[in-house]
DNA sequence: CAACCAACTGGGAGCGCTCCCAGTTTCGTC
DNA sequence: GACGAAACTGGGAGCGCTCCCAGTTGGTTG
């Protein structure tokens, strides 16, 4: 006779701890505890439980979990950006392969959240810090871009990728671009080149402002005028234009320094487009090690930043936080590296 | 006087649908009955409710929510691929900005799911099917993959992005890659050459072979023999390694259709190490119209496919099914057309 | 053999919400 | 002014789980 109410007997199909209770002959606590492997379980009783979820296929409710324990087990990756072009940029897709990798084995959920093309941030703010996720990686591109600081002052576990500008508070993961402008401008130097511009990237975003800084000061090392300089968004369009304006301003540059591979691309398509060669007459790096770097023809010379590292380490430091870890670093610098390839190896001019 | 258990009262923080009732003056139901919107409420109610939520900030607990209706407000995005590469792919990339177009709007959330390195998908499979999410998106390489026809069969909605290869019953979204491989034949055919090779995408895939099947058609109808064909991966060295074997095989040719520009990428290095000249000696062509076309020299006549689109597709039709709406298409082909560029343009050989 | 302790087990309460159903009010109509 | 219908409102039950606390067992020990 079947009971009214009797929670073995699920018209909905997916069963329940009660139901995987009444199966083992145990009480929903038991099984409870099975699953979140506490102690104080005989083992009779666990393998009993485990036989029972193995049969009924039992999963546990997520929700109703979530609903008392008040954790979430899924952490939001929040592009803060509209405008998403963030996605076919292989900077992020290697980020994200490492944040994968960094959450394989956590049983925890990658949340996607981008902000909407028209939103301010308000709502995405509300939908974070009111439990919906246990922690957030924020990518953001603008450095002064209030969310991750907002979002930590909320009391949520943030980490930033990427130095943030405004707020101070923020554990970030960021690669080392000071250094990063520090080796290309003394390779390029070691070269042989003397009259060194740069493409740099955005002045309000860390990334272009660093690897700026870094580049001056390998050219104040050698005693060269850090005065080459031109701004520009990273595309292949902005990286030509900014070319462009370099050849006007400085006919006599003998090498440049792209702050991004995808510059290096645009800057080499005028540079082609003018006769000039490279590296013959000009050398030219790039910044990433991106697919673009040995896509290209001559193949760039080019500052390696360890990308998926970089997600990999956004990941463990979040996590590391919200197990309660003490004594987190609040920052981490990953290490950049030279690449020398063709673009830079030629004959020198003159 | 505090009332032990007064909700409004929360050591907690976060203010729950009691507390809102209690501000607003009304019961917890014309509070739920708002916030969803449901009709039955008057004006007054209505609007003292809005204002007390506004001003505790109050944020519906979505696990309480999902707890009792069972819906998740989120659905999957499976990335059915071990070997992760999918990311930096420019055609993903696109599909997921389109995905996120696609659900701007519908309050739904995006989670990423990616199968593990060693995982064999039973472990995905049973996450999906018991409630996590409400459908899934399902992009797989493979065609011959069963996660998407199990998924379904468990009853979820699922969509897959790419003509699936074993299941029939599920729902697809893809690109005419059929007609695109039909384009490229006919325009090379067009443009004077006659002894045309392909590098074909892997045979297991849906997208490999309909290219090759839509190139092979367009021979025939120019009465050429379709026999000149390699497969690759879809990668830069898997271009090469193919263009190098179709060179030793077929050295006569004058023209090759590469199923991707990834692979005409390699075609072309391997092309340029050789000596041969694009387009004046050898036509080359690709398929994506990704940025590898306009990075390259000289940039590559290409099929484009709307991947952007792709996505969008795939989420409203995933969206649709969702919402119970009827006599949906149970598979969706975007239309390819061809880009012209220079690769193919240059004079005709001998 | 009673007393005691450790190891294990089970049931109740409650997380915040929705949904159902039973009121209660308001209004138009005869 | 009485009545019925329509419009609105409120409380209870319960979603599936965890956590707490009060048992219950079994094995030692004096």
């Amino acid at each position: 006779m079947i009971e009214p109410g009797d929670a073995a007997i699920d018209d909905r199909g997916t069963p329940t701890l009660e139901a995987v209770a009444r199966a083992a002959g145990v009480s929903r606590s038991t099984v409870s505890r099975v699953i979140n492997e506490l102690p104080g379980v005989s083992g009779r009783a666990r393998e009993a439980v485990n036989r029972a979820i193995e049969t009924l296929g039992y999963v546990p409710n997520e929700a109703a979990r979530s609903l008392v324990t008040r954790r979430t087990n899924s952490i939001a990756l929040v592009v803060s950006e509209p405008g998403d072009r963030v996605f076919g940029d292989p900077f992020f897709a290697g980020v994200l392969r490492g944040i994968h990798a960094g959450l394989s084995g956590s049983k925890r959920q990658l949340v996607l959240m981008l902000m909407a093309e028209d939103d301010d941030g308000e709502q995405l703010e509300k939908y974070l810090t009111s439990g919906h996720v246990d922690g957030a990686l924020v990518v953001s591109m603008h450095g002064s871009d209030p969310l991750p600081g907002r979002l930590a002052a909320a009391g949520l576990p943030v980490v930033a990728g990427g130095r943030p500008l405004g707020s101070t508070a923020v554990p970030y993961v960021d690669s080392d671009n000071f250094t990063g402008g520090l080796l290309a401008a003394r390779h390029l130097v070691e070269t042989g080149r003397t009259r060194i511009a740069t493409i740099a990237g955005p002045g309000d975003m860390a990334v272009g402002i660093d690897r700026l800084v870094g580049w001056r000061r390998g050219m104040s090392e050698a005693r060269l005028a850090p005065d080459a300089v031109v701004h520009s968004d990273f595309s292949v369009e902005g990286g030509a234009a900014a070319m462009a304006e370099l050849l006007d301003r400085h006919p006599g540059l003998d090498a440049v320094f792209a702050a991004a591979d995808i510059l290096a691309v645009g800057a080499l398509r005028e540079l082609s487009a003018r006769g000039v060669r490279v590296p013959d007459d000009v050398a030219l790096m790039g910044f990433d090690d991106s697919v673009f770097a040995t896509t290209v023809t001559p193949a760039l010379t080019t500052v390696r930043q360890p990308v998926e590292e970089f997600g990999r380490t956004m990941t463990w430091r979040l996590l590391a936080q919200l197990a309660g870890e003490e004594h987190l670093p609040p920052s981490i610098l990953l290490p950049t590296e030279l690449v020398v390839r063709e673009s830079t190896g030629g004959p020198r001019r003159r």
